[in-house]
Order: C-alpha cells, then sequence, then structure tokens
RNA sequence: GGCCUAGUGGCUCAGUUGGUUAGAGCGCCGCCCUGUCACGGCGGAGGUCGUCGGUUCGAGUCCGAUCUGGGUCGCCA
C-alpha cells in the first residue's frame, strides 16, 4: 500500500548531504537502488538524480513496524526516510560521492510500490536497444543517460546565455509551416478548417528568420525543433533540435568569430576543454582533395592522393579509361599494412563497392622491397615506381586506388579511409578537432531531376568574384557557405543569404523555377524584400549531435529523452498509429487500403 | 528500396560436424544472517530457442519466407 507524503518535505537531494551534515536531521526521497538486508540491520542505497546515498535501518531507531517496513522494501520502491545524517560506523565506500555518511533512518514511508523492472537500473547498460527503448521511462533512470540528459540542459544554459550576451534575442518561429517542397520531405498536418489543405512542419525555421533579420529583430537565436521525413540513421531522427540564428549587416567572417566563441564557450564551461582559436578553415575543394569528404575527420591523416597525370596513359585501362571520362584516379597510403591478409583487402574492396566504386586496385609493398598488386602487371617498372613515389609508399606500405568519376572517387576513398582508421584504430581518443569547411558549391547536378539543385538551399549567396558564372557556367560557382565539423561530423552549418532581388531570381531561373512557381512557394519572402532587408547571415547547429560528441555517445538516442527507432516509430507509445475514421472525416480525409499505397 | 548484422528463461550470454532431459552468471521467490555496499549462506521457480513452413529417423543448429531491433548505401536543399 502506497504512503502519503503529507507533512514530510524533502531538504537535499541523495549527494547534497555530506559530512558538513552530520548531527543534522534530514527527510530524502527517492528510489530503492538495492536493499541489503543483514537480518538485524538492513542496507538500503536511496537513488535519486543526483546518485546514491545509503540508509541504514535498526529497529533502535525505528521501532519494530518500521523495522518491518523495511524488511518489504525491494528495488525501485519509492520512499520517504527521515532520519539523521550520521559517520559511517563500518568502512567507507570510496566509490560513492556520500560514501563517507548514512542516514540512519527514524521513519520510513513507502511512497510507491514497484514491479522489478524488465531490466536492471543501472549504468553501462548491456541491455539491447529495443528493450531499453520500450520502457524508456525506466531506462531514463539509469544514471549515465541521465548525466546525458542533465548535460544536455546545461550545454543548451550556456549557449543560451552566450548568445543572449552578445545580442541575440531568442524568438519562436511556427511550428505550422507552409509546406516548400525542396530538399527534404515534410511531414504534413493536415487542417480540418481548411479540408484538403495541410500544413507542413519545419525542416528548419530558415524563412521566418530571414524574415526576422527583414524586420529589424538584427541578431536572432532560437532553440529550434525540426522534423525530416527521411530514413533515420544513428545521427539522424525524424525529429531533431536545431540551435538556429540569424544575424544582419555580417558577412562570413562574423558569423564564422560569434560562433566560434559559442563553441569555445560552450566547451570550456562543460568540458573544460580549451578549443583553440581561431578554428582551422578550410576550402571544400580541399576538404574533398584531400579527405574524400565535406565533413573531414582531421584527427588522422592518410589523406588522399592524385596521381591522374602519374598514371595518365599508363597500361591500366581502369585508370586511363576514369581519366579519358574526365575523371581522376587517386589513392591512399596504408602505412605498414602491406602484410594485410588478402581475405581483408577483398572485404575492403566489396566495402569500396558499397560506395559506389566499380573496384578498388591495390598494391602492397612488401618488406622487402617488392611489390604484390591487383594491377602491377599492366604497368611498367618505371610506371609503378612513379606511383609509388607518388603515393610516398615506402617498404611496409599498402596503396589503395579508386579510379572513376572524381565524385565518386572522393566519395569511395573517403569512406575507405575512415573505414580503415576504425578498423586499425587510428584515430585518436579524446580529441575535438573542429574545422570550418568554407566555399560550397552553390549547386550540385542532379542526374534523377535533370537540373541543378541548391545545394544547401536557394537562399544561398554566391561568392562575390563567382557571381559572373551565374550564366555561362552555373556548377563552378562557389557559395558563402560554411560547415563547422567536429571530428569528421557536421556540426553545424550556414551561409550568408541572398538579399538582393536579381541576384535572388537568377537563382530561382538556374533551379529551373517559373517566376510564378517561385512566388507561389516563396512569395512572401520575395515580397518582403522589396521593403528594405538588411544583408543577413546565419548558422544552425544539430543540438543533438553536439551533445552527442560531448558525451562521447555513438548515437544522438542516446542524448534525446524519447527518441524514435530506425523506421520513424515510437516503440514506448506506439506512434504513429491509426486514427478514428471521425477524426479522418472531419479532415476530409479518405485512405487508400494500405496495399495501394506507393 | 538494397546490402550487412543480431534474436536461446526477467537481463546478458554459451550451446561442437544435426543426436538423450537446452546450460551459466546476474535477477526473481522463500528461509537464515546486526556493518553491508558486486553482501553472504541454503533452497526454489522460471525457456513451445522471434514466427511460419521445409529437409531429416531426429532441428536451437541446415534451407526458405517472414517479423522485430541495430549499422549502412540510396535518401537527408
Amino acid at each position: 500500500m502506497a504512503e502519503s507524503m503529507a507533512g514530510l518535505k524533502r531538504t537535499h537531494r541523495c549527494t547534497e548531504l555530506s559530512e558538513a551534515n552530520i548531527g543534522e536531521t534530514v527527510t530524502v526521497m527517492g528510489w530503492v537502488q538495492r536493499s541489503r538486508n543483514k537480518g538485524g540491520i538492513i542496507f538500503t542505497d536511496l537513488r535519486d538524480r543526483s546518485g546514491l546515498l545509503q540508509i541504514i535501518f535498526e529497529d533502535k531507531d525505528i521501532g519494530e513496524e518500521g523495522f518491518e517496513k523495511a524488511y518489504r522494501l525491494r528495488n525501485e520502491f519509492v520512499i520517504a526516510v527521515v532520519g539523521k545524517v550520521c559517520k559511517r560506523e563500518g568502512e567507507a565506500n570510496k566509490a560513492l560521492k556520500t560514501g563517507e555518511i548514512e542516514i540512519r533512518a527514524n521513519e520510513l514511508r513507502i511512497l510507491s510500490e514497484a514491479q522489478t523492472p524488465p531490466f536492471p537500473i543501472e549504468a553501462d547498460s548491456k541491455t539491447k536497444e529495443e528493450l531499453r527503448l520500450k520502457y524508456r521511462y525506466l531506462d531514463l533512470r539509469r544514471p549515465d543517460i541521465q548525466k546525458n540528459i542533465i548535460l544536455r540542459s546545461n550545454i543548451v544554459n550556456v549557449i543560451r546565455n552566450y548568445f543572449l550576451g552578445e545580442g541575440f534575442l531568442e524568438i519562436e518561429t511556427p511550428i505550422l509551416q507552409k509546406s516548400t517542397p525542396e530538399g527534404a520531405r515534410d511531414y504534413l498536418v493536415p487542417s480540418r478548417i481548411h479540408p484538403g489543405n495541410f500544413y507542413a512542419l519545419p525542416q528548419s525555421p530558415q524563412l521566418f528568420k530571414q524574415l526576422l533579420m527583414c524586420s529589424g529583430y538584427d541578431r536572432y537565436f532560437q532553440v529550434a525543433k525540426c522534423f525530416r521525413d527521411e530514413d533515420l540513421r544513428a545521427d539522424r531522427q525524424p525529429e531533431f533540435t536545431q540551435i538556429d540564428l540569424e544575424m544582419s549587416f555580417v558577412d562570413v567572417d562574423d558569423v564564422i568569430a560569434v560562433n566560434e566563441g559559442a563553441v569555445s564557450k560552450v566547451f570550456k564551461e562543460i568540458l573544460n576543454v580549451d578549443v583553440p582559436l581561431p578554428i582551422k578553415r578550410m576550402t571544400w575543394k580541399e576538404a574533398m582533395d584531400r579527405f574524400g569528404s565535406d565533413k573531414p575527420d582531421t584527427r588522422f591523416g592518410m589523406e588522399l592522393i592524385d596521381v591522374s597525370e602519374t598514371v595518365n596513359g599508363c597500361g591500366f585501362g581502369v585508370f586511363t579509361g576514369a581519366l579519358d571520362n574526365g575523371g581522376s584516379v587517386r589513392g591512399i597510403n596504408v602505412k605498414g599494412q602491406a602484410e594485410m591478409p588478402r581475405k581483408k583487402i577483398d572485404a575492403l574492396v566489396e566495402f569500396a563497392k558499397g560506395y559506389g566504386a566499380k573496384g578498388l586496385a591495390y598494391l602492397c609493398i612488401l618488406p622487402d622491397g617488392t611489390y604484390k598488386s591487383s594491377f602491377a602487371k599492366f604497368l611498367s617498372e618505371a610506371e609503378i615506381n612513379a606511383l609509388v613515389k607518388a603515393m610516398g609508399g615506402e617498404p611496409g606500405d599498402i596503396l589503395f586506388f579508386a579510379a572513376d568519376k572524381t565524385n565518386i572517387v572522393w566519395n569511395v576513398l573517403g569512406a575507405l579511409r575512415l573505414e580503415i582508421a576504425k578498423i586499425y584504430n587510428l584515430i585518436p581518443e579524446g580529441r575535438f578537432d573542429f574545422l570550418w569547411v568554407t566555399e560550397f558549391p552553390l549547386l550540385e547536378w542532379s542526374d534523377e531531376e535533370n537540373r541543378y539543385k541548391a545545394m544547401h538551399h536557394p537562399f544561398t549567396m554566391p561568392m562575390d568574384e563567382d557571381v559572373r558564372f551565374l550564366d555561362s557556367d552555373p556548377g563552378r560557382v562557389r557559395a558563402k557557405a560554411y560547415d563547422i565539423v567536429l571530428n569528421g561530423t557536421e556540426l553545424g552549418g550556414g551561409s550568408v543569404r541572398i538579399h538582393q532581388s536579381d541576384i535572388q531570381e537568377k537563382m530561382f531561373e538556374i533551379l529551373g523555377f517559373e517566376k510564378e512557381d517561385a512566388y507561389s512557394r516563396f512569395g512572401f519572402l520575395l515580397n518582403a524584400f522589396k521593403y528594405g532587408v538588411p544583408p543577413h547571415a546565419g548558422l544552425a547547429y544539430g543540438l543533438d549531435r553536439l551533445v552527442m560528441l560531448m558525451v562521447g555517445a555513438d548515437s544522438i538516442r542516446e542524448v534525446m529523452a524519447f527518441p524514435k527507432v530506425k523506421d520513424a516509430s515510437d516503440l514506448m507509445s506506439e506512434a504513429p498509429n491509426v486514427v478514428d475514421e471521425k477524426q479522418l472525416e472531419e479532415l476530409g480525409i479518405m485512405l487508400r487500403p494500405v496495399n495501394e499505397v506507393n
């Protein structure tokens, strides 16, 4: 039977007590972590979000009835204890923050009994994630998850205070928005009042924050929930949180400067890590050339090397074929792994195929200086020697080469580099390598749609010196866009926005929008800009990813209270679900049989 | 949509080339224990091996399908 807490008031959380409180009578409340019954004496570890505290029950303090009650305690019971803080008579427990003290209970109330939980409530859980998520409310009791969630709160607090201190205003933007299909799929929300019409949940507050600049708010930020109806990943959830900001009368360097301040402050205050400023910058082209990725992990080397020149005209058709098609041949040098077993090499070749490679050429430089290779027979000795030299190859190294269209080569070797680093443990622990990647291409050719698509979004400003190529060669135009990268993860991205209507119209033209089409989608923004708009620029961080990296988690699910699983459903609440016929009727929605959808 | 991977008592796992009654640790239940803190001692309960079908004298083990998680490619301006 559950008892009332009437007349009791909690005086401390568990670990707010210390030797300084010895002799005081206190009231603590929490969950039973563990009860150790020695017969005439019972030790109970009480848990709350702050940690553990040992309670000691003996009938001389609590009376026979109270002692009987303590006998009944089981894990996860919620209890209140009134007692005296004492120095431990037995050994101190150095593993506990409160290991020097214990509470000698005078009164015990069982506020709530509990069934045995389906898995242990403990740190370093080995329980399958499926079960943890089904019982997320129990999983969230575990100290390591609580640590993540608490740290997340602290991180947001530091960031919020920082931006407020820099003159930013926190302003909310609508969750029910207009759907502007371009980019990720929208989550749609049907309107009851306008049957057949839909809102969309925001993929980001992009247009509204630009309007806020237009309206003179000068510096805006928001902790913004965002929604994208795309497939999930370890670092992608259908709903996630951005730290979103926008600034007026600024250019690239201004945005970067204020955000370097934010990053260094949050890492110093939360982790006591000094982020050396200014953060390194690298153009997109350099990032792709050196690392095969627009979010390079710079904690280790094994950089890509372009050997197109070296192998030009050689006897290996795969190489020359790629070059003839306008592609390139590039390689990476895995130091000291020349003895890599054939099985492992084959696995890496398969891995590369998963990223679009047709194959992967390799060349082992054995310790005695001889070669073992998949393609050496097609090359003259001089050609091989030149290739090895270009790759900085030494006895003991193994070289991998990809030959294809350059973007495939980048993709394949970029992924291979990370995979090999993982396999051979080449990534140093405990490092935070920040990097700005700048000068992204403005546009990206889509074979599927046979048109250019905005790499960032259609409001991204071209670089001043490239504006002249907008007509003649749109593909070579670089944008005033930048990403902040941490340890190979894209932490955030942003850009300077277009505020001149002629450039904006040109942009829509290149993207293949008719003028009416552009106005029907983005008219409110384009119209707003007719009434005076300041130059503006902004950035948005993926908060979940930031917290994930700061706590060292492998997945953003570990830093979100109630995440969804791979198919975007919630194992605990079982969302999404079918709704009443009546609800649909009210919305004017009729469903096709499920097997006809798609 | 593709590829990879896992599913065996409540939890985490073992289970050999297919071969008696499917094991262990933890947890749970009962009894004992006044200084434990991974408490200890004694005893006990608990599994249609994810599901369906097939091969076989015989399937946790082999084959096919399927479900449920996880990773990833595509996708994610």
